[in-house]
DNA sequence: GTGCTGTGCTGCATAATTTGCAGCGTGACC
DNA sequence: GGTCACGCTGCAAATTATGCAGCACAGCAC
């Protein structure tokens, strides 16, 4: 749409802080690229950015501007998305927002799924925590999230919701395995791996454990769920998970047990999209894939 | 914005049908806007406007799109309210769509109220029927809508809703001028003044007097609530209104006596505007005078 | 049929706009 | 005090949009 390049120009400049270096991105002349925004403020009626010594930096009015610009650009692309399932073809793409649980098993089968199905829908997939997932979706970035027990759900318009009870990881021959649930103050005897304490995960077990009047000290605490999943395997030590993120057929020498609701009351796992926003078709369609994947 | 001027142009083209008037109308030869639509459809990916002999029509797609353009243009102007707002200075334009009953008194006296106030602020109030009101907030041609029993409110958010008994309009002499409240049987053996039946107080009439076994036979029915309002004024003929299109200061010659609610219900007005969609900066501030104003 | 009128579309020369180059002035940093 | 990066600007070149004239086609009146 080259009527709205000037929109990624003063993206750009945004980005970078400096109308020199996103000339370059933009392969254009500084001077070129420095006349369009000022064209452009003098059209729009007033100053977006801030000349400062060191650059560009948007003002108040710029924010604002943004704001439109990224949403003005998501619509686009939803219009164009409506229009290519006119002609039959079902094109578009999804951009997904979610918790590390989804990355191993859920998210993959799933979209492979939904690509066996529509071939030229394609997907971009970012892990963030439940706090940056919220601001994925106010900037544009994506259309969907699915995270697990969100902060703070202002603008977060849930699509479903499924409980996700705690669960711990351990290797097939450690004392709890054969249990069906455990207790939190059994598995607190052994090694702990936990996941860093921005997670939902952990935040569930601290609050469970300060009832308890313990606290937790991990041998191990990791941002990376594959860690808190994989390191069991190689001694006596606990692990947890959300049962999304595991998969019982694909190893057979680890154990997953369920934390006894009495003492870990679980979380929801929440598929949402931005409050007031229509989605494409294709994150739509994906969207309710999704839904009843989760309710079984 | 020179950079959206093609957004007017394809608006243009499907209002005039034919791209030789659109081209009149934008000060620019067919030739030239024939090539623009043409480069705006092979980067738009489709083509939005139906060739057929007898000129330019828009397909699906360009409905579409003319949706996206409408919704696109609001929220533009309502980010440059927002900008206006930051330096203080508040500008903006404020466009009602309302019932009749609002255009004698009640919306005059408010918009003058506000503009004292705020002196830069502009306003374009169209009076639309309560099905065509919806559909005004839809197209993006009003901000808000002050309508009276709305027909169907998919799309409506209510801002604020105030009850409206009937009330009999009559001159200071009639028979019933000195009543508290008027049963709807005694006004039926007057002669009737009554809207037509597009509105919402002919609509009540209608219903209620079903109930009571009766047809309703007036003498005058008219499209204009400001004749169903002066005609009684030489007659002992008796017309409809509902209170807020009324002044008692006004007119000393004239008595107001509304029906009682064991026979006419009496119905909502109601302030709303498009659901998910955020009002300009002036349109906000301006419904919540009106919301206040209602209140009393 | 036969003009006639309206439609969208197109080749080409021209007008308008945008761009690149080079250079200016300014403030931050060492 | 020198260097660096910044935004900005005059001017000529390059790119893009426009206007003109004319084409092919469809509907319509006679």
């Amino acid at each position: 749409m080259r009527h709205l390049i000037i929109y990624e120009m003063i993206e750009a400049v945004h980005r970078y802080g400096s109308i020199r270096k996103a000339a370059e991105d933009c392969n254009i002349t500084s001077s070129a690229l420095n006349r369009r925004i000022q064209a452009f403020e003098a059209e729009f009626g007033s100053e977006i950015f801030e000349r400062v010594p060191q650059g560009m930096r948007l003002n108040a009015a710029g924010e604002l501007l943004l704001q439109f610009i990224r949403q003005q650009q998501h619509e686009l692309s939803r219009v164009n998305s409506q229009v290519a399932d006119l002609s039959g073809v079902r094109r578009g793409h999804v951009k997904i927002a979610c918790s590390q649980a989804l990355i191993p098993y859920f998210l993959p089968y799933e979209i492979s799924k939904y690509r066996s199905e529509f071939p030229d829908v394609t997907f971009s997939v970012n892990v963030r925590d439940r706090i940056e997932a919220e601001q994925a979706l106010l900037n544009f970035e994506s259309d969907i999230a699915l995270v697990f027990e969100p902060a703070h759900m202002v603008t977060f318009e849930i699509i479903h919701a499924v409980h996700q009870p705690v669960t711990a990881v351990m290797s097939a021959d450690h004392p709890l395995a054969h249990r069906e649930t455990l207790r939190l103050r059994e598995c607190i005897e052994y090694d702990l791996v936990l996941p860093a304490k921005q997670f939902g995960v952990r935040m569930l077990l601290e609050a469970a454990a300060s009832r308890l009047g313990r606290k937790l000290e991990p041998v191990l605490e990791t941002e990376s769920f594959d860690m808190v999943r994989h390191f069991p395997a190689y001694s006596q030590a606990i692990g947890f998970q959300i049962p999304v993120g595991l998969n019982r057929s694909a190893r057979t020498d680890m154990a997953y047990v369920p934390i006894s609701e009495k003492d870990v009351s679980g979380g929801e796992l929440y598929l949402g999209h931005l409050k007031g926003r229509a989605l494409p078709v294709a994150a739509l369609k994906f969207a309710n894939q999704v839904a009843a994947a989760l309710s079984n």
